[in-house]
RNA sequence: GGAGAGAUACUCAAGCGGCCAACGAGGGCAGACUGUAAAUCUGCUGACUAACGUCUACGAAGGUUCGAAUCCUUCUCUCUCCA
């Protein structure tokens, strides 16, 4: 492991040449870092964008260092508006509790469990109490908070600033206070946070961690942010055919950086693909490969071959799906319109919408393409209906 | 506490008494072309109806009018300026 796969995808490390150092001397003792990345529980369906941060940490432990996967539980509830210029709504401690629980379930899917420790940050932030918040928040300024990008700015929009979001940088920084971390790591939109973990543990006599930030993921579109509001995200939870899909809808622009962020492929053997394809390669086929790789990172060893298997059978050679959910319809005796069999079945939300598909050529029923509206399907059989490329449904039409 | 501005469909954003289910852009969906790529072209994008048409929708509730997203009143929320 070399410090470039470490530094792999990254956006920037600071102080760059001192975590070098670090490292070399961990390297030359035989000591481990202690490598920080907090983690708030206010997602409780994780999608790839989540796992950047594990990813890096994963890097660290390949190494030789240990991670430690910190779960926000404290700050979670109190709200952070990171990002978003408003507030975000607090958790309770159940929400909390149970969000975290989804992370267990997945961090172990990257990181190796013997070099991880999993904290709370009520562990030390409960105990904290308000003198202790007090002279904590007299290790700052408003000045310096203010030079947060963030905070300046909502500040010359007249945008409200609340007070707690102050204490919020600084809770994150007693973390790496509490945890003696050497280095923390955290998106982008964290570099504030982070920093001011530096200066406390400073504060707090101790040697100022290393920060390290990786980049925002962007989603399915390439564009923006990966993000379950924008339906734009690869779920941990996605089925393995879908999840090898999504990864196949990605640009080819887009994979590159999916291979950089997202993927265990050494980087020498990134750049060899990225070299077959200028000797003419289809990017198709290196988009498979990653997709194998991600889906059998989440569903297990075979799972990445089975997923592509059945999407070249069904996308590339147009074959059906091999396990469609059927269903049983009841109708009147006469049959029922195709539009609002297709609503029955959950294929379009609403009869208008079935109609518009069966305008625009997207229907079919049992391979067959239908473009009139007034098709009757009666009852006593069992229909293959389709709309667009991925909506499929067996409807067995049943007399009421 | 005082003064002002605004709230329109997934998002942004027109409309300012009838031609408004609501311009336009983005997004989304579908079709063509493909590698479920990009780019491009085309169409669709409130519900019910085979269709004529009906109903619901422009922050909320009332009102004026033959007729309201558009005018009036009250309320709720957001923002700005002053203190």
């Amino acid at each position: 492991m070399n410090i470039e796969e470490i530094e792999r995808g990254t956006d920037e490390v600071i102080p760059k040449a001192e975590l070098h150092a670090r490292l070399a001397k961990a390297a030359e003792q035989g000591v481990r870092l202690r490598i920080k990345a907090g983690f708030d529980p206010t997602a409780k369906d994780l999608h790839l964008g989540h796992t950047l941060l594990l990813n890096k940490l994963r890097s660290f432990q390949e190494a030789g260092h240990e991670a430690i996967f910190l779960i926000g539980d404290f700050t979670g509830m109190i709200g952070d508006p990171t990002g978003k210029n408003e507030t975000r709504k607090p958790l309770t401690r159940e929400q909390v509790e149970e969000n975290a629980k989804t992370y267990k379930e997945q961090v172990f899917k990257i990181l190796d469990p013997e070099r991880t420790t999993i904290e709370f940050n009520s562990r030390w932030l409960d105990a904290l109490g308000t003198e202790g918040m007090l002279r904590l928040a007299s290790q700052h300024t408003v000045a310096r908070m203010m030079e947060r990008d963030d905070f300046s700015k909502r500040f010359r929009d007249n945008q409200p600033i609340a007070i707690h979001e102050f204490l919020y940088p600084l809770l994150q920084g007693y973390d790496s206070v509490a945890l003696k971390a050497d280095v923390e790591l955290g998106g982008t939109d964290q570099k504030f946070n982070l920093l001011v973990g530096r200066q406390l543990q400073q504060g707090y006599g101790q040697k100022p961690q290393c920060i390290m930030t990786v980049p925002i993921l962007e989603g399915l579109d390439g564009v923006q942010k990966m993000s379950k509001s924008l339906g734009n995200y690869i779920s941990l939870n996605d089925a393995p055919k879908d999840m090898f899909g999504k990864v196949m809808s990605v640009s080819d622009q887009l994979m590159w950086r999916y291979y950089d962020l997202l993927s265990f492929r050494p980087l020498a053997e990134v750049a060899a693909l990225k070299q077959s394809i200028v000797e003419g390669a289809n990017p198709r086929d290196v988009k498979m490969l990653l997709g194998i790789e991600l889906v059998e990172r989440f569903h297990g060893a075979g799972s990445g071959e089975a997923a592509k298997a059945e999407f070249v059978a069904q996308f590339s050679q147009g074959q059906l799906p091999e396990n469609i959910a059927e269903i049983v319809i009841a109708v009147p005796a006469q049959g029922i319109g195709l539009a609002a069999l297709l609503k029955e079945a959950g294929l379009v939300a609403s009869n208008g919408e079935g109609n518009r598909m069966i305008d625009q050529k997207a229907v079919k029923v049992d391979q067959q393409r239908i473009e009139d509206r007034g098709t009757i399907l009666t009852p006593g059989a069992t229909y293959l209906l389709q709309v667009g490329p991925r909506r499929y449904a067996k409807a067995l039409l049943k007399v009421i």
